[in-house]
DNA sequence: TTAATAAAAGATATTTTTGTCTTTTATTGA
DNA sequence: TCAATAAAAGACAAAAATATCTTTTATTAA
């Protein structure tokens, strides 16, 4: 190997330098999703997925799947045809946001261990138990308490962003 | 398709019913290996990774190399030959857990958007900033306060399970 | 009843994460 | 100095997550 190739040649990243966030992007996009959607249901409205992908800045057809898969669990209501679309009705929209994490993510959030473990547990506990139970607690907490449509006034004013 | 096939065909299913954990599975062998070799060296003893890997129940191979990493970030002490193995100096014993964490995770878990928004800030919110911005600093709260060498007599006296 | 619309479903592709196998390098003790 | 040991490095493989493209189905309005 040549001084100069030696120069731009790094070691091979095993590991990718990283993101990784609480929720799988999967599940970030639908939580932007059904705020948007939630705030135009408030309005009366229904969506198109395209205006969704474009406004919560998401891969259409990637959205398309997820909303498909909220829809087939329904805890998003949807129409075929011409002025068809997204909304959540009166019922859906005071849905705890924990639904949608839980139907996307799965229950591990909830209620797994930290250090990955299957059988810690109060008996059982890993290093991290007690206190990542806390953590734990703050999350069940925040989703549960967190309705669809908790924001749309706040979305509808502009206060919040739901866009890159 | 016949009528048993059809009894046994599901959904396709584009979402795997789902683990999503805080941490990454790397990150959770990482961060049992830490504690185990940990425990070890507060007994003053270095431990190969063969025994390290039965110990935390990870596929040796791949918990190689991240020890490999966090021994190129020296953040875990190794030699190699007769005798040789992974152990913390009495510095490393005192690094909180969070250098562990970022170094294979990265920073997203400290700082990062629930939703996955870049720039979701004080002044430019996603909904749900105020309350993740609680989480996260709950987790950087237990992870900056644990040190590496934190539950070395626990672990010794029998009080956590690193194991499955 | 038909054309247009929009979601649902199905199939496929790409990227990232996780996991494995082989070769090399460093260290030790005989 | 040589054989054995154990980590480091490199190359490769499998699985899961993310993303895209095409076809089908339902609905509406003209």
């Amino acid at each position: 190997m040549s001084f100069i190739d030696s120069v731009y040649t790094f070691a091979p990243e095993t590991f990718a330098d990283d993101y990784m966030a609480i929720f799988s992007k999967t599940c970030e996009y639908a939580m932007r999703a059904v705020f948007y959607v939630a705030q135009k249901s408030h309005e009366g409205q229904k969506v198109g997925i395209k205006e969704i992908a474009e406004q919560i800045n998401s891969p259409e057809p990637f959205l398309a799947k997820i909303l498909q898969k909220l829809s087939r669990e329904r805890l998003i209501q949807s129409v075929k045809g011409p002025n068809g679309g997204f909304y959540f009705d009166a019922v859906s929209l005071n849905r705890p946001l924990a639904d949608i994490v839980s139907a996307i993510d799965g229950n591990d959030i909830f209620t797994g261990c930290g250090l990955g473990l299957t059988y810690c547990s109060e008996s059982n506990p890993c290093p991290l138990h007690d206190e990542f139970k806390k953590v734990r607690n703050q999350i069940t907490h925040m989703l549960n308490n967190t309705t669809i449509g908790k924001f749309n006034m706040g979305l509808i004013k502009g206060k919040f962003t739901l866009n890159k």
